[in-house]
DNA sequence: CATGATTGGTTGACATGTCAACTATAGTTG
DNA sequence: CAACTATAGTTGACATGTCAACCAATCATG
């Protein structure tokens, strides 16, 4: 069986989304430490404390796929900044709940005409139609990504059972 | 004028680009580490030299969007697992070539097969016609990645022209 | 050819992202 | 209710990604 020997780098799919993602996460993220003095994380967890406040951590890992390991250690950097207050759940004695204070909220406010600015200058190549292409196309690769890790799992199993890292060194 | 308070998750771009790049990075890395014991990182490298070897650092910059930080180490790490050997280039004094050894392709035609198994189960919700909008809209969107950062810059001047953090603190 | 600007590469510092181990609380079930 | 399991959050470790400062070689220009 032969096996293809290279990647075509512009049909890379995997490798256009992580170009594309860095080098969008790490203009925002600088644009936005510079400015503001919080970094990209912060604004994630901003953008949902803005739909939605109070929020528990575990709900923001869920809705913006965040680690729960970024979003503890965000909210505490957070606290500190006075971005948002933190109250024990009074029905679940082990959730936290972040309130976005008035300063957060106007962190919000100021943030969000610099996000939708970029977004506005990233799509400006593409026609509304092709747009809304986009995010269809988007909104279904994200809702597959459970299943890449599962057929990944599988592969591995069939294709390199019971092989370890020393059997190849 | 009145200003959009909220992000609509589902719609904002940067943010499904992120989560998708993230997610699909980081199950690519933890799979190549736990079966050959290098990262996606030595991955990125490793494609480029299997199309072109010997290579130098700054081309793999261009070419594959890695900062030059990352690359540097990553040849180091490279060299130290005897993956690629480096030689000084005779035309031009300042840069080193990456030549790829036999136990290099070796790897890299091990991993390339998991990494296009990955691929096809990424893109199997799309139809290969939507598959083929994606790449185009991809490519177009990369190449419109520098376009972003000079019109933020642009914005900032204008929005936010003198004002500085201690403004807003 | 001398000088200054540019380019290839290295390094330190730090932001971001992930995993795994751990604690504490909730829920489930015999 | 006791034992087990599941869930929310914390923490340490480390992979990845970026920037800025720096060195050395090259190039461009007067």
């Amino acid at each position: 069986m032969q096996q293809a020997k290279r990647l075509n780098l512009g049909r890379y799919t995997p490798a256009l989304f992580t170009w594309i993602a860095n080098k969008l996460s790490s203009g925002a993220s600088s644009n936005y430490l510079k400015l503001f003095g919080v970094g990209i994380e912060t604004w994630r967890c901003l953008v949902l404390l803005a739909i939605e406040s109070p929020v528990s951590a575990q709900k923001v890992c869920r809705v913006i796929g965040m680690d729960k390991a970024s979003v503890s250690r965000c909210f505490k950097r957070m606290q500190n900044q006075g971005i948002i207050s933190v109250t024990a759940d009074e029905v679940d004695g082990r959730a936290k709940l972040a309130h976005l204070t008035s300063k957060g909220r106007r962190l919000h406010d100021d943030i969000i005409g610099l996000a939708l600015e970029r977004e506005r200058a990233f799509l400006a190549v593409l026609l509304p139609e092709e747009q809304e292409v986009l995010i269809g196309l988007l909104n279904r690769l994200h809702d597959n990504l459970p299943a890449v890790e599962e057929k990944t799992a599988r592969y591995v199993a069939r294709r390199w059972k019971g092989v370890t890292l020393a059997d190849k060194a």
